[in-house]
RNA sequence: GUGGCUUUAGCUCAGCUGGUUAGAGCAUCAGAUUGUGGAUCUGAGGGUCGAGGGUUCAAAUCCCUCAAGCCACCCCA
């Protein structure tokens, strides 16, 4: 009989060889956001669909194409979280956070779903680390939020990562932005593609997202944004820009930058990693979204943030280095059944001194138990066999050293502690 | 969502133009005179050949449908 299910679609399991990459992204991430003052925060995993709708834009591709949508029994609308950004400014009114002392600083972990076509690192559930400064517009917190993923990148000794920055202007200068760009494009109509001429209503930044050839060249000579931008939106990029040299953190400036979300203002960034491939080159990214919290229905606040894409940074980091399962301390070995106990018991005494120790549950030869010792990692096997149970001692091997010392029942843990420790 | 390629044991793959009980390497388990190891040797288990339907005396091998994966596009993490 076939088994009655497989895997879905777009989905994976993260099998105890991936745990490594994950630890250590999980952790890097905690030490530096915990470093820069970003306490942890973990909002449901589903919303009303409307905050995804209002917050991301109802023209944007994740609320188009992408949300995994269902009814509740009570027939209301949910939608599993396609981003991590709208909940959290959600959360961050609905727990009264705008009382605090401002910016209030978080981090999150947790997974995300977009019903995309999957292909190599993009999945329908994904994970992201990501950071928000809520409350204040100070372009500090840009370059904090930039630093903050440059370095995480770096914790995890990660190269091949460039850093890519742009600012697309706010309310008050990205409108007459728009029309300029509008008039640029308007006489060549004909001969962009059917997705750019789309595009061009709905929100014609986006034409620089296209790759279709046609569109390239037209690209190349379009106005930019960041030569028309207000005079409070160039001071800020300016500090951004000059405090990311001062603080000597490499980036270069790409004017095509625009993101797809429509709640972006002034900065934004994106990290792409060389050996990714030209379509999801995108290790993560982020920006200012000052206009979300007005979108959503609460009082205007500004706020900063980024999120990056773990199974994509954890794909990197297995092509540039390879980590391996924790190993065990100590291997614990019974010659025979009826050792078995006294084996547990002293199993017990090293895990409270902090061990990882595992017990051979199998009835196999004493060879094939040593084996099963050898490939686990274990640096240490404890073994007991009737002579030791009945003097109340049990043999302290060091699998790496082949050497072996049988030591009465109280010496069992120093033994093992300092075979440890040696070299 | 659109187009293309792919899908044989846990993993990597072989299987020529359709023909008897589908193979290899690695991995797993077990033995190699009985309380000692990742090597070597020997052996074993493990596949309804992605799923379903069709053509045929006969299909892993041809046709159709579906599913999943990969690549490009769309777009994003």
């Amino acid at each position: 009989m076939a088994p009655v299910a497989q895997r879905p679609r777009g989905t994976q399991d993260l099998l105890p060889p991936d745990q490594p990459y994950w630890d250590a992204m999980e952790q890097a991430a905690q030490a530096l956001a915990l470093g820069f003052g970003y306490l942890r925060i973990e909002t449901p995993s589903f919303e009303s669909t409307e905050l995804f709708v209002r917050g991301v834009g109802d023209a944007t591709d994740i609320v188009t194409k992408e949300m995994f949508t269902f009814a509740d029994r009570g027939g209301r609308s949910l939608t599993l979280r396609p981003e991590g950004t709208a909940p959290i400014v959600r959360a961050y009114f609905d727990a009264g956070m705008q009382l605090e002392p401002q910016p209030v600083r978080l981090y999150y972990l947790g997974s995300y779903f977009r019903s995309e076509r999957p292909q190599r690192g993009r999945f329908h559930e994904f994970h992201q680390f990501g950071i928000e400064a809520i409350g204040d517009g100070s372009p500090l917190l840009d370059v904090e939020a930039v630093i903050l993923a440059w370095k995480w990148f770096g914790a995890l000794g990660l190269g091949g990562v460039s850093l890519h920055l742009n600012s697309i202007g706010d309310e008050v200068c990205r409108p007459a932005y728009r029309d300029l760009l509008r008039e640029y494009y308007r006489p060549h109509l004909g001969e962009l593609s059917a997705d750019s001429r789309a595009r061009f209503e709905k929100n014609p930044l986006r034409l620089f997202d296209s790759k279709e050839p046609q569109d390239q060249a037209l690209k190349r000579d379009a106005p930019r944004i960041v030569d028309h931008l207000c005079e409070p939106c160039a001071e800020a990029f300016t500090t951004v820009k000059e405090t990311l040299e001062a603080e000597e953190i490499p980036f270069s400036l790409n004017s095509e930058l625009v993101r797809g979300l429509d709640y972006y203002t002034r900065t934004v960034f994106e990290y792409q990693h060389v050996s990714l491939g030209g379509a999801q080159n995108a290790l993560g990214g982020g920006g200012r979204y000052d206009g979300l919290a007005g979108a959503l229905g609460y009082k205007p606040t500004a706020g900063i943030g980024f999120a990056l894409g773990m199974e994509r940074t954890a794909m990197m980091l297995k092509e540039a280095k390879e980590l391996a399962p924790l190993a065990p301390d100590v291997y614990a070995v019974a010659v025979e059944p009826k050792d078995e106990r006294y084996v547990f018991h002293l199993a017990g005494t090293l895990r409270e001194r902090g061990l990882r120790v595992i017990v051979d549950p199998s009835a196999a030869r004493l060879d094939a138990k040593l084996r099963k010792a050898a490939k686990r990692g274990a640096r240490v096997a404890l073994l007991v066999g009737p002579e030791e149970r009945q003097k109340g001692e049990a043999v302290v091997r060091d699998m790496r050293l082949k050497t072996q010392v049988s030591v009465a029942e109280r010496e069992v843990v120093p033994t093992v502690t300092q075979a440890l420790s040696a070299g």
